[in-house]
Parts: C-alpha cells; structure tokens; sequence
DNA sequence: GAGTCGATGTCAGTTGCTGACATCACCCTA
DNA sequence: TAGGGTGATGTCAGCAACTGACATCGACTC
C-alpha cells in the first residue's frame, strides 16, 4: 500500500485549471488547489515556482519541439522558413487539444498577472528560436529578429484559433499570417 | 507650512529606483522605499499599484506620443512607414536620456518580474499602435502583425542601444532593426 | 468660522512564498 | 531479513506584498 497516491503535480495541475476557470484566478488560494488536490499548500510550491507557473509547465516540452524542428529543417531553407517549419510543428501538436487550448487563453485572458507570464514564456519561445538559428549559422540581428517575428505571427495566428467564430486549422492560419508578414515588412 | 512635501510620487520613484540599482529588486522592501521617501508602505501603494509599477509609470506618457505620431504620419504612408514614424519620434524622446535608460534596464534585465512587467508593457504599446492603424483604416491583420513588428523592431534597436559597445544614435539603430526586418520578411 | 476635500497615517488582516525540521513508505544492501 | 538511506510529503513559524477601514489635519470654499 503506498504513502500518497501518484502524480501529485498532474492532480496540482488540473485542480487549478478547475478552480481557476470556475471562479478565476484572483479568487482561488494556494491552499484551494492544494485541498482539491489532496495535498498541502507546501507541496504546491515544491512543484510550482509559484501559483502563476502551474499553468505554463508544458512550455519546456514546446521549447524543445520548437528548437529541434529548426535544428532539422533542411540546409537550404531561409531563417524564416525553418522558424516557419517549427511553428508547423507547434501547430500540429496543439490541434488536437483545441478545448483545452480554449479554456487554458480564457483562463489567462482574465488576468493580467498570468498575461505577463504567458508573455515571459513566449519571449523564452523567441529566445531560443533565435538561439537555434544561430546553430545554423544565421547571424545577428537576423537571427534575434526572426524569433521575434516568428512568434508574432504564431500569437496572431493562435489568437485568431482559439476565437470560436473560427473553423480554420491552426496551421493553415499560420501560413496566412507568415504571408501577411511579408507583405506588410516585404512591401 | 504644509503638512507634508509635494511630489511623493517622484520621490517614491526615485528611492525605489536607488535602492533597486543599489540592492536589486527581490532584497528591497516597499517599507524600505517608503522610509526613503520619507513616507509610509500604504501611501506607496496609493500611488503604484505594486512594487513592479514604479519602474514603468512613464510608459502612458510613451504610448501617448507613439499613438500621436501614426496619428499625423502622412496619408499615403504605408502602416509599416507610420509605424517607423512613431518609433522615431520615441527614438527621439529616449536619446537624451540614455545614462537613466541604461540603469534602468540594468534593474530590469536582473530580475524576472520585472522583465514580465517591461513586456507586458510592451505589448500594450504593440496593442495602440495596431489601434492606431485602424483608425487609419488599416485592416486586420495586418494592423496587429505590424504593431507586434514595430515593437520587435524596437526592442532590438533599444538592446542594442543600451549595450556600452555601442555608440550609435538610437534612431539610427531603428533604421538598421527596420532594414533587417525587410530583408529577413520579404526575401 | 464651519464644512468639505484630499493626501497621508495607522492598524489589522489575508495571501503568496520560504526555510527548517519531522515523518514514513519504499528500496538497497549486508 | 534487519537496518539504514532516500525522496516525497507534512507541519510549523515567519516574512513581505498587498488591501480595507478608519483617523488625521492642512488647505480650500462658502
């Protein structure tokens, strides 16, 4: 007979998804999700840097996916067709999770604090885009610019997913942003 | 005689800014920078809304002059030419003070919370130029995308600005961060 | 001179977060 | 198989950020 059930931080993860959806953020303690989760506040912070982090701690796993899409996109492509190739990628993974994806951008949406973490996240997105690029021997400032514009084009395109009124793929809203980049900087 | 001196809120902004350069930010306490300036935690909090906030009071100021300048940038300009328009103007503004700059991104880039707040912050100057463009008729998403290009541009010209190696004029450093945004887009 | 107003002070309380130490099922090894 | 080590958790005390309620008092108004 175990101690503790397993899986401790899924159980942390998922019960501050409830209660922050339920009655947001603000409104929920550390020590609500804890109790939802059959834990104490302590254990919370053993898992989470802090109450915002529970949300964001698939970002190393979509870092990773980023930065090996780049690092295997072939020879020949452009800065920002490997970034382009990578943002395919993260789109395909999160296409099936669409629900989750949806209620997830509600939940941050509502308050400013998670905003700013999300933003944090992405800007560590760009970085290690930029990053990948210099491996492929992309210079600066080409490279530092193409994570940024890489990621603006995805948040324009996920923002757009996410929204109900839309049916499109998020991949193929991926494309349409890359091209309305390049015609607003190409013109 | 007055009950108390005039203009706690520059001197709030001042000792907290001392205290962080001197300090950093996690080992300074909001009581600390009262004590400073000579007034009380609860009357800090009345001014800022919490102890991040006091770094980034002139950023209305800033989005305030970016807006006004799309506002008046030519007719036939194009979003990305108004865009550049703006960000010149604020070139302009930050030139003169580049030794506060420095420290104060100095301050920022040691610490976490701080760089959320810079790029939530930024994003909100990203959200009123695309706003800006709008009224200028300019349609989605190519306003958005080029609101999020604009500020990319910035923040590279500005990194690149507040690194000692350099010597250039910040508004010539935007020119460059504008040119290599063309070249990586529109190839 | 009375009354209002606005900036500040005082105080008590909640919550996020941390350090120090205890507990105990599980695993390894003699 | 006994005994010790390990790792995840619990317990507890405490600091610091932040908030609400109420008091103070110079300045301004009528």
């Amino acid at each position: 007979m175990v101690r503790w059930e397993p899986g401790s931080r899924g159980r942390l993860e998922e019960a501050a998804m409830a209660l922050y959806a339920e009655r947001g953020y603000e409104n929920t303690t550390v020590a609500a999700i804890a109790e939802r989760a059959g834990l104490t506040e302590r254990t919370f912070f053993r898992h989470f840097a802090d109450k915002r982090e529970v949300l964001f701690f698939g970002a190393g796993a979509l870092q990773e996916l980023l930065v090996g899409a780049i690092a295997t996109a072939p020879r020949s492509a452009t800065p920002m067709e490997a970034a382009a190739a990578a943002l395919h990628a993260a789109g395909e993974r999160f296409e099936e999770g669409r629900a989750h994806s949806v209620q997830r951008q509600r939940v941050i949406d509502a308050n400013r604090e998670l905003q700013e973490r999300e933003l944090i996240k992405l800007a560590a997105l760009a970085a290690a885009i930029a990053e990948a690029l210099r491996r492929r021997g992309v210079k600066d400032p080409a490279a530092g610019l193409t994570g940024e514009a890489a990621i603006a084009v995805f948040r324009i395109a996920f923002e757009q997913w996410v929204a109900e009124s839309n049916r499109k793929r998020l991949t193929r809203l991926i494309d349409d942003s890359l091209a309305a980049l390049k015609t607003i900087a190409g013109g």
